[in-house]
DNA sequence: ACCTAAACCTGGGCGC
DNA sequence: TGCGCCCAGGTTTAGG
C-alpha cells in the first residue's frame, strides 16, 4: 500500500509523537516480521526475538528518516530500526486494532504498533542505516532535485521494458509505486506500455514534473486511503479523492471522457486513457 | 544484465 | 449465504 507520500506522512507524524522517547519494552507476536517471509531473506537475517529485543530496549529515539518506501527510526547511539510496510503494513501510535505483529512500548506510556494484514512487512535492525545494502541499492529520491529528465533519459537508455515498469523500479527512482506511476503517466500524457528508451527528453521533462506534482499533492492530502492505509494516528488520508486513473478502469477519462483502459504490464495493473496518453 | 511470471500471505469484492 | 475466482498500494526469486 504505502508509497512515498504515505511513508512520508507517517514519518512526519512519528517525528512529532515519538522523538526523544525511550523504548522500554517490545512485544513481538509474529517473529516473521523480523526475518521476512521469503526463505532467502530469512537465511540472510537470522535474528531471534530475544536478540532483537536486547539490541533495542532502553534506546532513545533521536530522529526519523525516510528513503524511498523505507522508514528509519534512528536512535541516539546512531543505530536504527528500518521498517518496510510493503502492501498492508501500518505503523500506529496508541493502536487499538488487536492485530499487532509487534508493539513497542515507550517509557512515556505511548505504544507504537506494527499492524499488517498480509504479513509482507518487515522490521530490521541496523548499526548504521547509511551503510545498509537495502538502502544503498535505492535509486534517487524523486523530490530532492536529483530526478531530472536527463537522469531518466540516461537511466532508460537501452531499456526495452515499459516506462511503467521502470518507474516502479526502486533502483532507478525510489518511492514511486503503482498509484503514482499511473497518475504521473496520465498527467504527462504518456502511455504506460511505451518502451522506456523511446520516451523523448521533452516527454521526460513533463514526466519529472508530473511525478513531483502527484507525490507532493498526495503528501498535502496525507496519502491515499482507498483500502488499508492510515497515518500514525490511525486516520485515513484524502488523496483517493484526487486521483484520476488509478483503480478507475472503465470510468470516463477526467480530461476527454473516453473510458479508461486497464492493461497488465510486467505483472502490474496500469490504467490509462488511450485517447489522451500517447 | 535485463525482462517477466510466479511466489510470498490475507482478505475484500464480485458473479453465480 | 456460500463458493470460487479475481484483485490488491511491494519486493524477491526463478527461469528465460
Amino acid at each position: 500500500m504505502p508509497e512515498l507520500p504515505e511513508v512520508e506522512t507517517i514519518k512526519r507524524d512519528l517525528e512529532k509523537l515519538l522523538v526523544r522517547k525511550v523504548i522500554g519494552r517490545i512485544e513481538i507476536s509474529d517473529p516473521a516480521i523480523l526475518t521476512g517471509i521469503s526463505a532467502k531473506v530469512k537465511s540472510r537475517r537470522n535474528i531471534t526475538v530475544q536478540q532483537f529485543k536486547e539490541k533495542i530496549v532502553g534506546k532513545q529515539i533521536h530522529k526519523f528518516n525516510r528513503r524511498g518506501k523505507y522508514l528509519i527510526m534512528e536512535f541516539s547511539d546512531g543505530s536504527s530500526l528500518i521498517f518496510h510496510l510493503r502492501m498492508t503494513g501500518q505503523l500506529i501510535v496508541q493502536s487499538t486494532s488487536g492485530n499487532e505483529r509487534a508493539i513497542f512500548f515507550m517509557n512515556s506510556g505511548q505504544t507504537l504498533s506494527f499492524v499488517d494484514r498480509r504479513r509482507f512487512g518487515e522490521i530490521f535492525y541496523s548499526a548504521d542505516w547509511k551503510k545498509e545494502p537495502a538502502i544503498n541499492l535505492l535509486g534517487v529520491e524523486p523530490l530532492n532535485g536529483k530526478m531530472t529528465a536527463d537522469f531518466l533519459k540516461e537511466s532508460f537508455s537501452n531499456r526495452t521494458a515499459s516506462v511503467h515498469s521502470l518507474l516502479l523500479n526502486q533502483k532507478i527512482v525510489c518511492g514511486i509505486g503503482n498509484i503514482y506511476a499511473n497518475e504521473a503517466l496520465f498527467q504527462a500524457d504518456i502511455r504506460p506500455q511505451r518502451m522506456a528508451q523511446k520516451v523523448s527528453l521533452a516527454e521526460l521533462k513533463k514526466l519529472v514534473s508530473s511525478i513531483q506534482d502527484v507525490l507532493k499533492q498526495s503528501i498535502l492530502h496525507r496519502g491515499y486511503s482507498m483500502s488499508t492505509y492510515v497515518d500514525a494516528m490511525g486516520k485515513k488520508g484524502r488523496n483517493q479523492l484526487f486521483t484520476v486513473v488509478y483503480g478507475k478502469e472503465g470510468l470516463p477519462c477526467s480530461s476527454c471522457g473516453k473510458s479508461l483502459l486497464r492493461k497488465v504490464i510486467a505483472g502490474r495493473s496500469a490504467v490509462y486513457c488511450s485517447n489522451c496518453q500517447k
